[in-house]
RNA sequence: GGGCAGCUAGCUCAGGGGUAGAGCAUCUGACUUUUAAUCAGAUGGUCGCGGGUUCGAAUCCCGCGCUGCUCACCA
């Protein structure tokens, strides 16, 4: 089946290199892995860890950025299976500090984690916990994988002839590992590990196989010894650098990015190359590396032993989906980067802004830039979005007039200035903007969806001098002088008589204009309205601000100056 | 010890054989204008160092330096 190439820029008719490292990778999988067709029905992209642990934001970003290029493969025209595998049968090695019980989880250390409780006493399994977690969150921002559980895989007997390929090429995989070791594998070195049946603990010992299917092993600590059937046994797992190997070729993996740790020489990505090659006759997946990413503005780390994991639902309390994936896409993996949770986050939300009003012809720039910020847009929407973006982009490749309006945007800092005018009621702050339509369904989710971040980051987030609060009139008054209280009350009885008559630029000149005409320092004024409102020295533009306060709550406050 | 990245304007980075770029910072100007304000303009660079290839190198090749990361135990 020849796949149909569509064209994935924003200017159709030209034959380029892609600008998107995403479509970048795309390319490459499908001029490294042979077209599609006979019995490669699809290209195969893989990602996956070890659920030992919350799952927090940096492993995040390699499951983001396999999606990325399968979107890309999608886009292309290519049909894409994208798998994540969960290796929940990898052993118990460390209890987390952000866990409860700790007590329980470490007297299950050295057992394989679908084995463990559940801390929390809800699921089957700890691995289960940390599975669900994920899983239950990744489709807020548009990721669908199709989950692979390495239990169920290992129980069922499905890995059984690539765990007995491996003991039959004992030799050749311990060569092989001793190439990059310090130390040389010992002779009773085996390609496999087993769990004990009478500890549940991976303190084992091989004693010996029978060259087909049977594994004996002797229990260290119960001293117990049996043999067990490959195919049958709920026991035996093949360790990490063999394991990965195994399983790209059981699942025909064609492409599956991994972390830098694992890429350098004699890292588990070089050596489970060279064994899929040699020892499972397969040829190592298109590859790249990811980057780290950091935590700004929230004092602590990704993960620390402390405690404090930032995951994803941290990180969608001040980012919302579109914008968490805009960070992703818009950054090459191999680049390491902060998500930020100080200021920055206007900026970002700023970019986001930006890039759709140039996806969308709303903003001019130049031609390599538009198509890089368009491509990093389209992948930035959720999918059902994206496929609609892209139906359009088809028909205005066709019409020339035919020109798509943007969204209505609801700029980040304005937000938060009306939400904390608001105290934070989403629907009040909304209403204040001109274009809000509470009626498009559409445009009100995705309007109460960056309320909530934005309201999240003001009150958790944002620096001292960002926030105020409205005063209330109960305050005791501030101190003024004449010149000063008489420009007050001159400015209380122009907004009681006909604030709705200004627009922010000309309320904003009249405030000066009062305070000069009643003696006040014209700067000072300025000074002394923030502290009378908002109890600050400084404070969003004065005009605007009045307008959106209104009429209603600004006498409440300035009745008390008459 | 091996490997990988980075080294470009004061800062953060983009560019990857054909006139050295952006944002921020700085300076100047504008709006009687207070939430990193906005707008307009300007300043600012031996593209880490040395050699090579080329008509031409920030870009390709070789060597070196510094910085960071990573592997060699487990995943």
């Amino acid at each position: 089946m020849a796949a149909e190439q569509t064209d994935t820029s924003s200017s159709p008719g030209r034959h380029q290199e892609p600008v998107h490292w995403a479509d970048q990778t795309a390319a490459r999988i499908v001029a490294q892995r042979g077209p599609l067709g006979g019995d490669k029905p699809h290209y195969t992209c893989a990602s996956g860890i070890t659920p030992s642990g919350t799952v927090h934001i940096g492993n995040f970003r390699e499951i983001v950025s396999v999606d990325l290029v399968v979107r890309a493969l999608r886009d292309a025209g290519y049909a894409t299976r994208f798998i994540y595998s969960w290796d929940d049968f990898d052993v118990f090695r460390k209890v987390p500090k952000n866990m409860p019980k700790q007590e329980m989880l470490d007297a299950h250390l050295r057992w394989p984690i679908t084995d463990v409780p559940d801390p929390f006493g809800e699921l089957g399994s700890y691995a289960e916990r940390n599975e669900r977690d994920l899983e239950s969150v990744l489709p807020t921002v548009g990721v669908t994988p199709e989950y692979l559980y390495q239990t169920r895989k290992y129980r069922a007997g499905e890995y059984a002839s690539g765990i007995r390929t491996a003991l039959e090429r004992r030799d050749v995989i311990r060569r092989l590992l001793d190439e990059h070791r310090t130390t040389s594998l010992p002779d009773d070195w085996w390609p496999v590990s087993v769990f004990s049946r009478f500890t549940h603990k991976d303190t084992t010992t091989i004693t010996g196989w029978d060259g087909e299917w049977g594994l004996s092993y002797r229990c260290d600590e119960s001293g117990n010894e049996e043999t067990v059937d490959i195919r049958t046994s709920d026991l035996v797992k093949l360790p990490w650098r063999i394991d990965w190997p195994m399983r790209w070729r059981h699942e025909q993996v064609d492409f599956e990015p991994a972390g830098k740790e694992h890429h350098s020489a004699g890292g588990s990505f070089d050596t489970a190359k060279t064994i899929a090659r040699e020892v499972y006759g397969y040829d190592a997946p298109v590859t790249f590396k990811y980057d780290f990413i950091s935590i700004k503005g929230r004092g602590g780390k990704i993960s620390s032993s402390t405690g404090d994991v930032i995951g994803l639902p941290e990180v969608l309390e001040v980012y919302e989906p579109e914008v968490v994936r805009y960070l992703f896409a818009g950054t090459r993996p191999n680049t390491e980067f902060a998500i930020s949770f100080d200021l920055d986050v206007i900026k970002i939300y700023e970019d986001y802004d930006r890039a759709e009003r140039i996806y969308f012809g709303a903003e001019q720039v130049n031609e390599k830039r538009a198509q890089k910020e368009s491509r990093d847009y389209e992948l930035s929407q959720l999918p059902e979005r994206a496929a609609l973006l892209r139906a359009a982009a088809r028909v205005r490749a066709t019409k020339a007039d035919a020109r798509l309006r943007g969204p209505v945007q609801f700029p980040f800092r304005t937000l938060c200035n009306f939400l904390m005018i608001t105290a934070g009621d989403i629907g009040a702050a909304l209403s204040r903007f001109d274009d809000y339509d509470p009626n498009d369904l559409g445009q009100r989710d995705r309007a109460h969806r960056r309320a909530r971040c934005a309201w999240n980051w003001t009150t958790g987030f944002a620096p001292e001098e960002f926030r105020f609060a409205l005063k209330d009139g109960s305050e005791e008054p501030v101190a003024l002088s004449p010149a000063e209280r008489a420009a007050v009350v001159a400015l209380r009885d122009e907004i009681d008589r006909k604030l709705d008559e200004y627009d922010d630029k000309s309320l904003q000149d009249r405030v000066y204009a009062i305070a000069r005409e009643n003696g006040a320092d014209e700067k000072a004024f300025f000074g002394v309205m923030y502290r009378i409102l908002i109890g600050k020295e400084r404070g969003p533009r004065l005009g605007g601000f009045l307008r959106t306060v209104g009429r209603e709550r600004l006498l409440q406050i300035l009745d008390g100056y008459r």
